[in-house]
DNA sequence: TTATGATTCATACGTTCGTTTTAATCATAA
DNA sequence: TTATGATTAAAACGAACGTATGAATCATAA
C-alpha cells in the first residue's frame, strides 16, 4: 500500500514538473501528464485533488527546501559575521547561488525545476502568482533587509529595483537554455552542457554584482 | 468595405494583444478575444486564418517597427562615429532603450505589448519561439557585432552571455509590472506609474551597463 | 482466510476549445 | 438598379479538456 502510492505520486510530480516546464501550465493536459507518468488518468485527481493542486505540489516539493536552505545560509553567514554587515557578494551568492546550485542536484529537480520556476515567474496565472508570492515573501524580505544593511548608502528603492533586475537576469538565464538559442547559436561553440552549467554560476554572479554595484542613475 | 475590415482587424489585434499579455497564448480563447473585440467569433479565422496566425500578426505589427528602429539607430550612431567604435552605453541604449521607450508610445502598443513580449520570451510555444527567432535574428546579430567591436578585450562568449543576461533583466523588469509586487509591495511607495516608467529606463540602464562592464569571472 | 480500506482502472460526464459551414448583409461598380 | 465580391452572423462540428463515478484489484491486519 505504501510503495504503490508513493511511486505513483512521485511519478506524477516528475512528469508534471517536466511537462509544465516544457509547455506551461495551460499547455499541459492531464492526459499528457498521466500518460508520461504511466499511471491512470484518474490518479492525479485521486492523489492531488485537481490540476491546480498538482501544480502547487510540484512547486512546494522543491521550494520548501530552497527557501529553508536560503534562510539557513543567510543565518550562517550572519552568525559568522558577528554583527558586522555582510558583503553584497555573500548575499547575492546566498540567494542566487543557492538557487543555481540546485541545477546540479538532480534529486532536487535539477535544471528542469529551475527552468520551470524561471518561466513561471513571468507567466503567472492568478493562482500561481498568489501561491508563489506567499511561498517567497518571507525569504525575499529577509534578503532585502540584508542588502539594505550591506549597502546603507544606496536608497532602498534602488536596491529593490536591482534585486528585481537580478531576479530577471537569473530567471531568464535559466529558463532560456533553449531560448538561449535565440541569442547565441554559433557564438558559443566550445562548451558542452555540463561545462556550461559550471561556468554559468560565476558568469552570472559577476554580472549580477556588476549590476548591483553600478553607479546610481542620475535623474 | 474598407473601413469595416480594418476596424475589425485592428480591434481583434488590440484585444489579442491585451489578452495574450494577461493570460498567455494557451490561456486565451477565441471567444474571449472576439468577445472583448466586439466582433463575431468567426472573424478571427476569416481575417487571420487561425489563432496561431493571429498571435504572429500581433507580434509582427509591433516588432517590424521596433526592429527597423533599432537598425536605424545603430546605423545612425555608427555613421556619426565615423569608423571609431561605439561606446557600450550607446549600443545598450540603442537596443534596450529603444525597446523601453516603446512603453510610452501608446500607438506602438505601449506597456501592453512590452509586457507581452517580455513574458513570451520565457514561455515560448514551439511556433512562437521559431517565429521570434526568425524575426529577431538579424537585429540581434548586428548588435552583437557592435558589442564585439566596442569591447575587443572581452571574449565574445562572455559578451553573448551578458547580452543574454541583459535581455532577461529587461524582459522581467517589464513583464513583471505585476510580478513586481512579489518583490516590492511596500518598498516603493512614493512613485506613481508614469513616474515609475520614466525612472525605470535610467535605472535599468545603469544596472545593465554595470553588469556588462563587470570584471570577468575567474574560472 | 477473510474482511477492510487504499489504490487503480475503464469509462463517461458536461464544457469548452478552435474551426468550419452556410446564409444573411453590406459596399461598391457596372 | 442590379450584380458581385467582401464581410458579418448564427449555428454546428468533432476533438480535447478537467473531473467524477463505480467496479476491480491490491496490500494488509485480524
Amino acid at each position: 500500500m505504501e510503495n504503490r502510492t508513493i511511486d505513483t505520486r512521485e511519478r506524477i510530480l516528475d512528469a508534471g514538473e517536466r511537462l509544465f516546464m516544457a509547455h506551461g501550465y495551460e499547455g499541459t493536459s492531464m492526459r499528457q501528464i498521466t500518460g508520461e507518468a504511466g499511471v491512470n488518468l484518474a490518479a492525479v485527481n485521486y492523489h492531488f485533488g485537481s490540476k491546480e493542486s498538482l501544480m502547487q505540489e510540484v512547486f512546494r516539493r522543491r521550494l520548501d527546501w530552497l527557501n529553508e536552505e536560503r534562510m539557513r545560509v543567510l543565518h550562517e553567514m550572519e552568525a559568522e559575521a558577528a554583527g558586522k554587515s555582510l558583503k553584497p557578494s555573500q548575499i547575492v551568492d546566498g540567494f542566487f547561488g543557492t538557487l543555481l546550485r540546485m541545477a546540479g542536484d538532480e534529486n532536487r529537480g535539477g535544471m528542469t525545476f529551475l527552468r520551470l520556476l524561471g518561466r513561471t515567474l513571468t507567466e503567472p496565472s492568478e493562482f500561481i502568482r498568489a501561491f508563489l508570492a506567499h511561498e517567497y515573501q518571507a525569504v525575499m524580505d529577509r534578503y532585502k533587509e540584508a542588502l539594505f544593511k550591506a549597502l546603507p548608502e544606496v536608497p532602498k528603492a534602488e536596491i529593490v529595483w536591482r534585486f528585481h533586475f537580478m531576479l530577471g537576469a537569473t530567471s531568464y538565464a535559466i529558463a532560456g537554455t533553449d531560448a538561449l538559442r535565440l541569442v547565441t547559436d554559433w557564438q558559443i561553440e566550445d562548451e558542452d552542457s555540463t561545462d556550461r552549467l559550471d561556468r554559468l554560476v560565476p558568469r552570472l554572479m559577476s554580472f549580477l554584482l556588476g549590476g548591483l554595484r553600478a553607479p546610481l542613475p542620475q535623474f
